[in-house]
DNA sequence: TTTAATTAAAATGTATACATTTATTAACCA
DNA sequence: TGGTTAATAAATGTATACATTTTAATTAAA
């Protein structure tokens, strides 16, 4: 199974993986001699790599404590709008796809609980119907990818539990428990993850 | 006084002021001759307007009323997320600087009743102070822009009312009044303005 | 006629040379 | 030696040629 993986693909999990140092100049030469391309596609790669907050203004970017807690802070608005749509909106198969992936997440090595998880997640999203919000949310799935990939490697605790309990929550239609429960799951991941990140 | 806009200024400008056809194609060839560039910093320009919503796959965008409720969605879970934090932290320097801008909003010429209307909506968002809502916000200021005349030049009725009456909500630190009335504000805005777009 | 295939044209993707700006180093002087 | 300026180098900005892809037009076949 060959990977053919785009150039954006490339730079960007290059980046997840860690290959390039904390706050590493992007300049344009040196990603395009290292890439094997010229300056105009790694261009366009850079523009999209700052868009989902993996570079910034030509540097690795390397978000504080304070840019992480207001990127969650957007990201939870966004999820607990989005709870309050799926208690609107949801029917038994939407809730089963929530449970399944609970299963999974329990049952699989870590990285199929990490896609389970980001399933789980997505699925909320999904509820919103509304492509703005998605994409405003799917802009930060590298930041999102890096916290869940903390969490379930250091194995916070009570997380697959919360996702059980915000489905209960879900089942129940009680708006305001979910969105109560939403918000203190993402300030768990977000503060587990700030003390060892 | 000489105007020296940028390439981005002036394609933009010429958008907003219906200078293109709704949905024409927007080829970079084309723009390049038009203002007199090469395609790279066209390229450039087209990616920032994509980003706001002002062209699309190549295209001037024109929203469906569906996109721009999407929109004003988005819009709204911001302003709401805005009033509960004005609540929190604004002080009579900030009730009082948007008290001001209604006075500027009742009395000027239409112009300046659109900036006074900017005013008091970004002095809301700058509550949050949290840059990337506050990015996610400005993204949407030409549409946002686009909204505000048409309500400005229709006279929307109680448009600026509203507005005090924010106010009000944010001085007796009413959290669930203050995001109802937003909530109407621009829902109002909203249907009105697509009633005549 | 419609539909499909072929060809032509137009647009975007990419590489690259040159211009301009920004950053770094070196030289100079108080 | 510290601080300013000049010189150099490096990076980004821009224009442009060529490659590839997409779209449109034309022609051929059913």
């Amino acid at each position: 199974m060959e990977k053919n993986l785009t150039l954006y693909e490339k730079v960007r999990e290059d980046i997840l993986s860690g290959k390039f140092g904390e706050n590493e100049k992007m300049t344009e030469i040196k990603l395009a001699k290292k890439y094997e391309v010229s300056r105009t596609p790694i261009r366009e790669v850079l523009k999209q790599l700052e868009f989902e907050y993996l570079v910034k203004d030509g540097y690795i970017y390397k978000p504080s404590p304070e840019d992480y807690r207001n990127l969650f802070e957007m990201r939870t608005l966004i999820e607990t709008h989005a709870i309050e749509k799926a208690i609107l909106l949801f029917g038994p198969s939407d809730i089963n796809d929530l449970k399944n992936s609970i299963e999974k997440a329990y049952a699989g090595p870590e990285d199929e609980t990490l896609a389970a998880n980001k399933y789980f997640h997505d699925k909320l999203i999904s509820s919103i119907r509304n492509p703005f919000l998605s994409e405003t949310y799917e802009r930060m799935n590298s930041i999102i990818y890096l916290f869940s990939r903390t969490v379930v490697e250091r194995q916070r605790p009570n997380l697959i539990e919360e996702h059980a309990q915000i489905v209960g929550a879900i089942e129940e239609r009680d708006v305001e428990k979910g969105k109560r429960l939403i918000g203190e799951h993402l300030d768990k991941d977000l503060e587990f993850s700030l003390y060892y990140m």
